[in-house]
Formats: C-alpha cells, structure tokens, sequence
DNA sequence: CTGAAAGCGCTAACAG
DNA sequence: CTGTTAGCGCTTTCAG
C-alpha cells in the first residue's frame, strides 16, 4: 500500500533538488515570466522525478486568486443538473476556472450552510439554482464580491445575474396548447415538494391559464421519493379510476410522464385520441419510449453554458457591470401525445 | 445588483468591530478553546453583522488541515455515479469532511488532469472509480501521503484501499444462469468503450464462462453516444433481424436493456419464453417498465458508503493502516425476463 | 481565559 | 533572465 503520512513536498523540494531559487521554480512551473529553457528543463526533471504537486492552498493565499467557480444544485439525481454541468464544464474547460459542485438537496439551511463553505474557498464565481435563497444565503452573496449567476428561473430578483426560463410562461404556454387543441377535463400529477419553486411556478402558471379559459384542474396527485417511472405508473392508474373523465394529463416532470403514457399505452388507451398527455423537460430518455411524449424542454445544458460564459468573461476582464439577465425560451415538443391547436 | 469587487471581510476586521483580539476571534468562531460567555456574544454578534466568511485558505495553510475529500469518478450522466455519491455524502455528513466532485470522462489524461488539480488542494482522502490509472496517477496518488481508496471494482491491484464488486464475477454468474436456464443462442449488446474497464471485465467474465460450457456469443453489437433507451431498442430490432435464431440478449446496461425490452414487448414477441434479457446495474428506472429486467446490482450506494467510512475512521485516527479490501456481492434479480435454472 | 509572535508554502514586487 | 524580501489571513504555540 501507499504510505499515508508522509510529508508533501514543497516549492524549496523541488528548488534544493534542481539548484535553481523557488523563485525561478515557482516562475518554470506556473510558465509565468521568462526563464532559460536551461534553467527550466533542470526544473521540469526535478519537478517531475520528486512528483511534486503544487500546493494551491499556499498559491491561492498568496496569489489572492482562486480559479474554482462554485456551483450549487439541488440534486444530482434527476438528470437535469447533469446536463447544466455538463455545459458549464464545456465552457469552463477553454478558460482555467474549475467548478465545485455543491448539492443541496432542495434544503434552504442545507444551501446555506454549503454556500458558506463554498464561499469560504474564496471562489471566482457562484453558479446557484434558483432564485429562492434564504435571507443569510442572499446576505452572503451580495457580500462575496463575485459574480453570482442564479440560473433556470427568471421569475423573480435576481441578485446579481441570471440565466434560465420563465416557469410561469412555461406553464402557461402549455395550458394554451392543451385549450386550443380541445381538452377540457385535465389532471396534473406533480411532485410533494413545496421547495421545488420551478416546479410550483409551472404549476401556477398553468392553473391561472386555464382558470382564465374557465377550466379548473378536475383531478390531481402528488408523490415523493420511490422510482418516479413507477410513480408516474401508479398515479396514473389511480387517477384515470378515480375520475374516468379526464381527456388530458400533464406531468411535472418527464419521468413520471414516462410511466403514465406506458401504464395508458400497456391498457390499450388511445393517446392522444380519449387522453392527451404531457410534461417537462426534454430529458433524452423520452427518445426510447414507444411513442414521443409532449414535453417542453428546459434548455438545460444552455443554461450551464451561458452561466459559464458570465462568469468566464468577468473573470477574464470583460462585462464588469453585472446584472445581466438572459432568459431562454423552452421550446414546445408536441410529440405523439398532444393533438395540434384545432 | 450586487457590488463585485469588494475586498471580503477579514478575521481582523471582526476583532476591530468587536474589541477582541484576532487571537480570540478565532477561537470563538472555531468553538476551540475556552472563551468567556461575554467575549463569545460579542464576537458572534460582530461576526453576524458585518457577514464574515472566514477564509478557509489560509486556515488551511495555517492549519495544515483540508477536510476536503477528492471524488473522482468518470461520469455523472448515468444515475450509477450519483448513487455512489448519495452513499458517500450520506457517511460524510456526519463528519466534517467534505466531498469534492471530479468528473474525468473516462479519459485517462483528463483523470490525470483532475487528480492533480484536486491533490494541489491537498485533500485529507481521495475516493477514485477504477483500479486502471496512468502511471502518472499512481505516483501522484502514492505520493500524497493520504488514504486512497478504489472504488466500484476489485479486480486489480489497488494502490491502497479498494471497495467494489467483482465485475469478472458478476459477468461470470450472469453466464451461468443463463447457461443454467438453458438458453444457447447468445447476443450481446454493449458500449462502445474501450475504457470502461468494467463492462469489459463483466464481458469477459461473462464470453468466458459460456466458452467452458462450449458456447459462442452468437452476435453483438456496441453503440456510443446518443439515448441509451433508444439505441438499446435500435441495437434490439438491428439484432433479431440480423440473427433471428437467438434466444437470449445480454445487455451491458440497464438503460439499454429497457429499451430493448420495450421494443420486444411492443413486438408482442414472448420474453422470456421465446427469448431472455438480462442487463447489469439495478437502476430504479426499471421499476416502473412494463415487466421487470433481469439485471445484477452493483452495491453502488453501499459502495459510496464503505469507501467514505474507511476515510473517514483514518481521518479521526483509527485504522492507520490501510490497504483494506472490501468485496462485495452483486445480487442477481432474476425479473421477469429470465427463465430460473432448470 | 486572553494575547503576541511566528510561521504555513507560495507569489507580487522589486532589485539586480 | 534570476534572486530577495515581504507578506497573503489564518492558526499554532507559548506567555501571561
């Protein structure tokens, strides 16, 4: 095994072995400033032979530069946040920064208490979910004195900048397509989250749309925790027995919209012929389905992207303003599930 | 929006806001060290109001202590890497170490790129996925004087400790049980990953196990990219068109072996009667399908748990030696798309 | 219980 | 091109 405890080596390791100062070290391994390609060649081997790691902690310190960006999410587990980190990763590869993940797990004192650790890194840049945070969470980063982009909702202040879509008008939108194409008896099934302001900012979105048309949600489910295909499955089951009328179900979110449209397409169900179904988010595993479930895609991986782009061009010296605000529109996938307005 | 470019807060300024010594400060906002009660609120309070974030890089330096813990894994896109992470945060929770994510794409230069940019940060333990590094890595991970543990995968030499399931193993059982069932005509579908050295070894384990009982994969097919659900019923519908004789399909993930069940069923072709399936990892997903995928557990969650627990009992002092091998089993779930033995 | 001094390992800013 | 001198903001250590 690997002897743990050992010493780590240091800039002046590395210097005593090369005969060269740990200024002009410290100058070869960062490539910063001129060096002989002599003195940087004795260097780069000692460095190399030894298996020096630099220490960052003592850099940062002493530089006053810390090139991480803190991003913090609520969940890994969902798929959606994959994807945003995804393009923040794209984005953040061309430049030195590196993001940190923090999760939260949809807890208001969980992303405080990570955002406090996170902060206490002295990072470049915050990348939050949301725009929802609590007092001391706003508190802290108004305070950081870095750029903070809140990301996938912009209904609300943002405290700095901020990327992502409008949830209400996501909602909205929906509600508009399932009126015009007919539907009148519509039941929504969601999750049992009352921190899941996205999800809840749809849900009013869609619930106003439709009281504006007079229609009112005739049946509705929540679940929480479990595999939500299996979810989907089971609360559709209920629902459709529970009140046989409904021509038209609309899912929180895409996994559990999954697991309805194959419980209704397993019992012989016409869809979208005696029920129309949709749901949100676009997630890639909808391609596989036996037939394309209507959703509305969240523009995920762009919303990493764009976060990124601020951040990166901040730091590089570029759009010191702040307060930028980009709002992305989610585009509307009618798939095999949703009849066309008429 | 909020003022970037603010010097942020030192001890100092808590102890001038509150006539306390920086000394004192300290104390107080470490809980270390007896304060009086009155100091205490005065510093908490000063502390509160000015929003002070102490500065965990030059406590680190000062202190020569990181409880920072590197994650490294290849990717977090397919639900089997979060879940090791969910057992790993749940153990650290209880501690103060923290997990800090990086994803390497299963590319070995990029692993080696995250490793050292994690290690300069001198982290108190490093979780890596995989016993297969660059010699690079190996150095630096021997050289950090700090507990390394390998996860998902015991077949190999760990460098120090080493938590996971033997993959050779689970591809060897898989063999068996279908061999056992009776099955002969054999396809396989996979990745198209060279350097997923796990699904490699299940394979191998898996080819050479049904070569002792004299039988042949009777057609494969690997795929990269793309939806794994669709290209699984892609890959399905290519295959027994291909070789309509085949009776069993092995699939190297459950995603893709959704999909192919999917489309089987939509085909109305009796599974397991005319033809099995059976994938690998367990996924909550399949819960909700329509008949349930036989598939191996990976243990990924208690993975994430052992791994952070040997970590964690070095960091407070216990189990100073090292080197531990834990195995566990993979449990076989025989679903319904693969006949029992006999 | 509280404070003063001395670094942690590195880099900015100057000198040569 | 190379070296020297001061810190970065905190904690350790040692005195009160």
């Amino acid at each position: 095994m690997t002897s743990r405890n050992k010493r780590p080596l240091t800039l002046r390791d590395v210097s005593e072995a090369s005969g060269v100062s740990e200024m002009t070290v410290s100058r070869v391994l960062r490539n910063k400033g001129d060096v002989s390609a002599a003195t940087r060649q004795k260097v780069q081997d000692a460095a190399k032979r030894l298996g020096y790691v630099p220490n960052k902690i003592a850099g940062a310190l002493a530089s006053q530069r810390v090139n991480l960006v803190a991003v913090i999410i609520p969940s890994l587990g969902n798929m959606v946040f994959p994807e945003v980190m995804a393009g923040i990763s794209e984005v953040l590869e061309d430049t030195v920064l590196q993001p940190v993940v923090g999760v939260t797990d949809y807890l208001p004192e969980k992303e405080e208490k990570v955002l406090f650790e996170m902060l206490s890194w002295r990072p470049s840049g915050v990348i939050i979910a949301g725009l929802e945070h609590s007092e001391a969470s706003r508190a802290m980063l108004k305070q950081a004195g870095i750029p903070v982009v809140e990301i996938m909702d912009v209904d609300g202040e943002p405290i700095d900048a901020c990327v992502g879509i409008s949830h209400r008008r996501a909602g909205r939108i929906m509600a508009e397509e399932i009126i015009a194409a007919g539907y009148k008896r519509i039941g929504f099934m969601g999750t049992k989250m009352p921190l899941d302001h996205r999800a809840r900012k749809r849900f009013e979105g869609f619930t106003r749309t439709l009281a504006q048309s007079g229609i009112e949600i005739a049946d509705q489910e929540f679940y929480s925790g479990g595999s939500a295909l299996a979810k989907g499955r089971e609360m559709t089951a209920k629902m459709i027995e529970r009140t046989p009328d409904l021509d038209f179900l609309y899912f929180s979110n895409d996994m559990i919209g999954a697991g309805g449209l194959l419980y209704l397409l397993e019992k012989g169900i016409d869809v979208p012929g005696k029920i129309g179904l949709a749901a949100f988010n676009g997630v890639e595993l909808l391609d596989g389905l036996p037939s394309q479930l209507a959703t509305m895609d969240a523009c995920r991986r762009e919303i990493g992207v764009k976060a990124a782009q601020i951040i990166a061009s901040y730091h590089s010296g570029e759009d010191t303003q702040g307060g930028k605000i980009v709002t992305l529109s989610p585009k509307l996938a009618f798939g095999d599930t949703l009849r066309r307005r008429g």
